[in-house]
DNA sequence: GAGTGGTCTAGACCACGCA
DNA sequence: GCGTGGTCTAGACCACTCT
């Protein structure tokens, strides 16, 4: 992570720039980018140190390359960013989509615990989202969302919210989210957990502790997701 | 998955060549295979076609290459496939390493489910290993592993198994796993649970459901893991 | 046909590990 | 100092998309 290599190849400094501009909105989403040679001619390296940079880039799923076409910004969309984060599905089956039941927004001080997870100031607002999710018609998920309101202004205008926020928060802010790290763990259903998701107290609970990391590698979302394991799986493929 | 391209790159043929070899066994765990120049000179392409291959079957862990010594074939060790592949930990906290409680194996005729699951012939075998892995010194995870017995011949006479048994695998049965599907969710504990884990009925479990896939995409292991998610969470990072 | 990404080649030089 | 993988280049040709 934070090895010094005293030795800095070419395309990792190439690599740096055309990172940076994708952050920086140099592009829109699902804007083409200039072709691989004239990029290489811009940056002064040859095609096959630029090709090396988009290859790694489309690898990490920022950019996408179209044969004939072009390279473009690789758009979170609706559906991308639903199989790609999103791992609900039932169990031997197809990957569900998820509804909206109820959501709330509101802006408030940091407490410690999300200062310390999102590694805030110790001023640090926050947004926090509550919602409710439903899968097949029925309430399926239970989430709290916190976001750094720095990065996010307004956000808690944008209600309704969209089904996946990933692409809001790409289009919207101007946040490319490239992965999160989760833990799961199985723990019984409060009342809470009643209230919303209908189900009876003691009953087991799937919860999805997430934080999500940003292309400048900011840690950008802390979401804690409660799911109604009763008939949902949480489904990943290990490579 | 099942594409007909109408068009066949060339370094994809090499994979495939390289693949066969490895999933043949031609060289061992650990040993090097031979430089690239000189792979590439007996298959008949270019240096960099050869790196491409090698590349990418080092990305994808099949291979492992160290600058200045060599490409090898990737061990499954220990540490490595308990790193890859077993993803149990404390919230916030490191990977833990499990030890071994009790085991027990024994072959039989495959259930219907299983033949289901690991696509076995209606008279296929298989062998069932039962086993209590504790961390910490605390039962903390049962495993339920079922493999089919013809691709393991007599790997229940290798008792006491080793901690990671995908180490055994490849280097007892030339069996290599690149992959495993896996569903997650809560259940309650059982009867069963209590008894060997310890914990009270009705605690939350975290159950996880997995098929292991290997070199040759065959479904080579169906593995049901009872984990007391107490003071245990499943880590995973999604990019 | 023009322009894009995708494949393939041949060769040079650099960084690393080891004897 | 040699052999290995890692980087970088320059150029050719192929496959795909659109006009």
């Amino acid at each position: 992570m934070s090895e010094t290599p005293g030795y800095r190849p070419l395309y990792r400094q190439v690599y740096d720039i055309v990172v940076r501009r994708v952050a920086q909105g140099v592009w829109r989403p699902g804007e083409a980018l200039p072709s691989e040679q004239s990029l290489a001619r811009e940056l002064g390296v040859s095609q096959g140190t630029m090709r090396k940079v988009l290859d790694a880039l489309t690898a990490e799923k920022v950019l996408e390359r179209r044969q004939g076409k072009g390279t473009f910004i690789a758009e979170n969309t609706q559906e991308r960013a639903q199989f790609r984060f999103f791992r609900i599905a039932h169990p031997g089956g197809k990957r569900l989509t998820p509804s909206l039941g109820t959501e709330a927004a509101r802006v408030r001080a940091a407490r410690s615990v999300e200062r310390d997870r999102l590694e805030l100031t110790r001023d640090a607002r926050v947004v926090e989202i509550t919602r409710v999710r439903h899968i097949e018609g029925a309430p399926a998920i239970r989430e709290v969302i916190i976001l750094p309101a720095a990065m996010f202004p307004g956000i808690e205008k944008h209600m309704p919210l969209p089904n996946s926020l990933y692409t809001l928060y790409q289009s919207g802010f101007g946040v490319t989210i490239v992965a999160t790290h989760e833990e799961l763990s199985a723990q019984l259903a409060s009342g809470e957990d009643h209230r919303h998701l209908g189900i009876t107290v003691g009953a087991p609970v799937l919860v999805i502790d997430r934080i999500a990391v940003d292309l400048t590698e900011r840690k950008v979302e802390w979401r804690v997701s409660r799911v109604n394991s009763e008939n949902l799986v949480y489904a990943i493929t290990i490579t």
